[in-house]
DNA sequence: CGGAATCCCATGGGATACTG
DNA sequence: CAGTATCCCATGGGATTCCG
């Protein structure tokens, strides 16, 4: 997802930046879940789905590499790695919260607006 | 970006569907140029900056199928088309403030709590 | 368990040219 | 002006198999 400089209504402007860290589907999804807590590699992988090791492992380096989040790999066997998100990571709380509660209101049925008046 | 059934940790999670309707990156960034106002497709080219109008038609087609736009077409010469977010298209404005806001505050660079306490 | 390796596909997106 | 029409490429993601 690559792109020059900023073009926007703002120049430098802060959603595009956003954008290059949490875009993508499953990257979003992995936070959410570690938002909740430190998780396993398998336990992501279970709660997320159907999401294939091989993007798993991608999507937590990305974030890794992003200082979204550690990677913690205990010595034991069978080995256990957790993934847990910085502060950094957590900051992104309010995003996916926003996200999660307009999901939730703007149903495709249409029952939006009553549902939240209800 | 298809995907089945929600599998994450409550199905049905308003996170996915967000990301089905705003997911991509030149999808988000026109939302926030039209939650300035009414644009025209030239406006929205200009402000862009680097998108191609395949590209940018193609989204805009997305959003007003979401029913989060709507595309006025003047019966004038030259022609003019505008675009203007819906009540639905507008309540997604906490969202990308939010994405705006984070993308601020954690600039690459490292100034990031400390600019948000200064 | 937690990946790495490999192969393949779908889709977003880019560049360019052309038109009602 | 506001697209449409092609062609092509990059990347996210899927499925499967194998390994330390």
């Amino acid at each position: 997802m690559k792109y020059g400089r900023a073009a926007s209504s703002g120049p430098e402007c802060g959603v595009e930046r956003t954008l290059t860290v949490i875009g993508g589907k499953w990257t979003t999804l992995v936070l959410r879940e570690l938002l909740a807590g430190t998780r396993r590699y398998s336990d992501l992988k279970r709660a997320l789905g159907r999401v294939s090791p091989k993007t798993l492992t991608e999507r937590l380096r990305h974030l890794e590499a992003e200082g979204l989040l550690t990677r913690t790999v205990h010595a034991e066997v069978p080995p256990r790695v957790e993934y847990t998100l910085t502060p950094h990571g957590e900051s992104l709380g309010e995003i996916i919260a926003a996200m999660g509660r307009w999901g939730a209101a703007h149903r495709p049925a249409g029952a939006t607006a009553e549902a939240e008046r209800a």
